[in-house]
DNA sequence: TAGATTGTTAATCGATTAACAATC
DNA sequence: TAGATTGTTAATCGATTAACAATC
């Protein structure tokens, strides 16, 4: 049945993932591994659901995108589906990253070793400061910012992190792009300017804080 | 006019913002200080749109919510904007918080002196570990667990955050809700279970990376 | 077979964007 | 006055939920 099976590109072309659906894979995938490491073979949409705390057609909405077909009665297959949810977060291979900026932020993102389970690894660390040159931080040596574009480009580095103080992000922001880098992990909170091609993923812990605090001091319930 | 001025407890029924509002004002926040610290006294939507890199006119609604008035021509009132932004998030008064978990994490937090421009303030810190106890973190002194109940009741603290290993967390967000905390700032990636009338807000920097290596693997255009 | 679970299509809901009116 | 900017109402868009069919 030839007719069946897609021309050969495509393969390449998924459809875009909702963005909401990729938030949720990282806990789809906690959860089928901790089944998996019990010696369960299979999942269902409703254990699922549960430990997001979604409703289980959503998690199934979700696990749609990603074709694996499941068994009625018996759930998901557990390996193909976090294999297949891996692949679509290009976790599937260990993603070298370089990080600029070793305040304590930096500090704690290199040592967090089991970086969302090994995809991460913070290959080179970068500061301003002569006095942290040389040192190490878990492994890791600390360089001089005037190495950054030699050393990324060398080690075809293509995510870099940022947690510098506020006023130098901008600058190291660039930096990173003009070694190669294609997206960036900005703990700052300074809105980048930088070319369209380059993606960029704010972690904004004052906009967490903003939801935590409003619904504290309004007393009102918060999803997620 | 006094047919015109809402009844006393009109004043308290605030209808609820949008959570996505809600998470636009700090950015909002720190323009509009921005621009006061700069002499202005008024600022636009446009500049203010701009800033978040969103349309004038997401900012203009995003501001009818507070229902402070514009001047057109002229914009907002700098001042009278913040001061309804920040009574909005109750950033008006600081307000306390109790540190659980005294890793590289939690130290990165209590070491970040500055919180979202000073209404949060770390005022304890816990930790299981005793070789931690007695020790200082930037002025804040580390204390046994045990001692959880007793002090966050005492001091009144109505905002716990959580830093510990995720097969902690259950444990001591429990302990926290029990001395009277009203709010966990959750920075594990276990989903928490506790009672209806506690707000959590998870941080899951597992979210924010699938969102941008799987942008990054896709080469695609990522917004915010 | 009966029943649990997957899979799909339509309805709802909420946020953003578009269009345009109001005002200083 | 003209023009920039605010303010509001309607249209669009996307995600979630509801309803129900399909299947092991």
């Amino acid at each position: 049945m030839w007719y069946n099976s897609p021309p050969m590109n495509e393969v390449e072309r998924q459809e875009p993932l909702p963005l909401p659906t990729i938030r949720r894979y990282p806990a789809y995938l906690r959860l089928i591994r901790e089944r998996m490491a019990a010696g369960e073979d299979e999942v269902s949409s409703a254990a699922l659901a549960a430990a997001l705390g979604i409703d289980p057609v959503l998690a199934r909405k979700d696990i749609a995108m990603m074709g694996v077909p499941g068994r009625p009665r018996w759930g998901y297959p557990a390996r193909e589906l976090a294999d297949a949810m891996q692949r679509a977060l290009g976790w599937d291979n260990t993603t070298d990253a370089a990080l600029v900026g070793c305040g304590s932020l930096g500090h704690a993102l290199v040592g967090y070793g089991g970086f969302a389970e090994q995809h991460l690894s913070i290959v080179v660390a970068f500061d301003a400061d002569p006095k942290l040159h040389g040192q190490t931080i878990h492994g890791v040596k600390v360089r001089p910012m005037s190495e950054v574009g030699r050393l990324v480009r060398r080690m075809r580095i293509h995510l870099g992190i940022l947690t510098v103080p506020d006023a130098a992000a901008q600058a190291c922001a660039a930096a990173l792009v003009a070694a190669g880098v294609k997206g960036l992990w900005n703990f700052t909170s300074v809105q980048l300017s930088v070319p369209d091609d380059i993606i960029v993923q704010n972690v904004d812990l004052a906009q967490s804080l903003a939801v935590l605090s409003h619904a504290i001091a309004n007393r009102q319930r918060v999803k997620a």
